[in-house]
DNA sequence: TGTATATATTCTATATTTCGAATACTCTTA
DNA sequence: TAAGAGTATTCGAAATATAGAATATATACA
């Protein structure tokens, strides 16, 4: 039997992965497929380089691979049953829309103050 | 409709709250009732400190929520939903169980070197 | 070969996370 | 009220994550 801790550390490293709003935003759109590193850059209109690193971040933790293709690299998810975790997340926001209402509401706020 | 960007931020909290191995420690014992936070500690070997921290980054992304009785607070999951995204992430694992068999194999053996 | 395009890496500054130690708070009970 | 138990918070140090600028690498193509 293998050390709890050190799949917990495992799972915790999937978390990780995820806990960036760009490298969400990055994994659902590649729900839909496979994109190049452009493509996605330009669709979440991202600075090169910081796209390229957050790419590393989910390559290394073995959320997505790349395909290489001429000056390309395409990339996809590794497995597309990560694509099961991010659907129950969806429900379990649903369960908590309301919630999550009010405080999208309350940062609306803010941030149109802030402007 | 809501801001995409806003709706990421808190997904990617819900995953940054389960980014440490002593938090998904914490939420896998969770899943099958409420316990103390004394007796988390004691059944992780924490320091109480530490363990407060991790309790109180729960607390903050809506995780886990504590009910005082007395002397101690009794935490419980906020929504047992979140089971599921839990459940949903160990499928993920046992279709890589292969790989991160070998992994946590390496792992070992570099923990092992390092005593 | 030289140049342009696509992507990755390195560097630096800043912000955030984590830990343990110390301290504070809040009940309970003597 | 004082003491003790259970938790939480604060503080300082170390580690890690993030962003943008600069640089490097690899491929296509003139």
């Amino acid at each position: 039997m293998y050390d709890a801790n050190a799949l917990r550390r495992f799972k915790a490293d999937i978390f990780q992965a995820l806990a960036h709003p760009t490298r969400i935003a990055m994994v659902e759109l590649l729900r839909n497929g496979e994109f190049s590193a452009g493509k996605l850059i330009e669709l979440l209109k991202l600075e090169q380089a910081n796209a390229s690193q957050h790419l590393s971040v989910l390559r290394s933790k073995q959320v997505v691979v790349g395909r290489k293709e001429g000056n390309q690299v395409f990339y996809s998810l590794r497995d597309p049953a990560l694509i099961e975790v991010l659907d129950s997340l969806r429900r379990y926001f649903q369960r908590h829309i309301a919630g999550v209402r009010a405080t999208l509401k309350k940062i609306s706020k803010l941030e149109a103050r802030e402007r």
